[in-house]
DNA sequence: GAAGAAAAGTGCGTGCACGCAAGTTTGCGT
DNA sequence: ACGCAAACTTGCGTGCACGCACTTTTCTTC
């Protein structure tokens, strides 16, 4: 009952899915990006064409996923096991913080690769929206069933978040980089991420207080008046 | 000193880009969207196929475009217009629910082509996305110069509320529509804006507190302390 | 263990996005 | 007024995403 759903079919699947991230991370490293046509990829990883873009559908998709990796799965997961102790905002925050941290081990070089790329660098922030759903679900657990909207936008504004302190780690400011004046170059990724969520914190915070509440009232008494 | 780089240039090229959305619409209307090439759409706007999209990047942006108009950038003035009177939060929210309810005019029946096509309806809510750069500019100057970073975040997280509204309202849940129990069909589409950014309310609260008591420290009195 | 259903892989064709290198229009300086 | 530089447009070529119909593999059921 855990994540096959047939057993043999989604192994296969994933051995597949894992082959064409390395054949693309590969090729990627050793020719630059711009030599890797689709087939290479494809052939490399002894499928047909046809078959890489059911499972990805953009080049720079294989690429990044072979850093990434199951890097979202694994902020929910974070999240749901720190969700015991402390508050929800310092739970996301610091599960987040650590899975980016996380990042260094398979591919120094290709992040490299990625962040000096316009394409790649692109898609990989994209990547980080890929957390939404997961992260949703972990904190519509955490607040209980009152309300899924809220875990969803909550969910939603982290992944956002996210997107924004990455932007400003790649200096992808979108031309405004010149304008207003002086902006930090770079600074350490953990400290922009938790920079950038900062100002979401008392809305984790407003929302988790309303679910103790709503959850309070259900469970234990009626309402006072 | 408005909005003009050169004045005739730019004149022609909203002429152009204009011409594009209107024939796009059309032929949308007419054919569906299916049955509409680009290079129709080109021919319709009497222009070549290679500059249609050095303005669109994508077959369905041109046709949500005829829709969608400047919606994001009237969000962003009517922010900065009620930013006077009442809370920061509020001040967005109505903003919001204003320009997304007077959406009805020109097209009601090119609403329900887009709300029907997949395609249309996916790229009609990421367009939602553009109201960040516009709204980040208005939170920003609502909250004086402290941190422009904490508006970039603010405004993305309610871009990403919107797009959770709009996927609601579409019923686009991802597969979740079957899956844990009642949701609402689809209520109006205001309540569902409403219900989405109420999560980012004390956010956007204590941004404002924050960027007050910030600004009145440096403009009145030096710290207590 | 064999037949049938479901799912993944494959080949093909079509329309499209986009880089590149012209050609053409617009605006500015003198 | 004239010519230069920058911006916009265009044609062309290349890879690519993706729908469709079909084959092969895996799972289920009797």
């Amino acid at each position: 009952m855990t994540t096959r759903r047939t057993g043999l079919r989604e192994q296969k699947k994933q051995a597949t899915r894992e082959a064409l991230r390395a054949a693309a991370l590969r090729l990627a490293l050793e020719r630059g990006p711009e030599n890797v046509r689709v087939d290479d990829i494809a052939e490399a990883a002894g499928v047909s064409p046809r078959t890489y873009n059911n499972y990805f559908s953009s080049r720079e998709q294989a690429i990044v996923a072979a850093v990434t990796g199951e890097r979202e799965a694994r902020v929910a997961e974070a999240v749901a096991d720190r969700s015991a102790d402390d508050g929800l905002a310092e739970a996301v925050i610091e599960a987040i913080v650590d899975q980016y941290t996380a990042t260094g081990g398979p591919g120094r070089d290709a992040l490299l690769l990625i962040t000096t790329r316009p394409a790649l660098r692109d898609t990989f922030v994209d990547a980080a929206a890929a957390v939404e759903n997961p992260l949703a679900d972990a904190i519509a657990e955490r607040l209980g069933d009152t309300d899924p909207n809220t875990a969803r936008v909550l969910a939603a504004s982290v992944a956002a978040a996210v997107r924004v302190a990455l932007e400003q780690w790649l200096g992808t400011t979108t031309e405004a980089s010149t304008a207003g004046g002086l902006v930090v170059p770079s600074g350490s990724l953990p400290d922009l991420l938790r920079a950038a969520l900062a100002p979401l914190t008392p809305a984790l915070d407003a929302a988790e207080r309303r679910a103790r509440e709503g959850n309070a009232r259900i469970r234990t008494a009626p309402p006072g008046r």
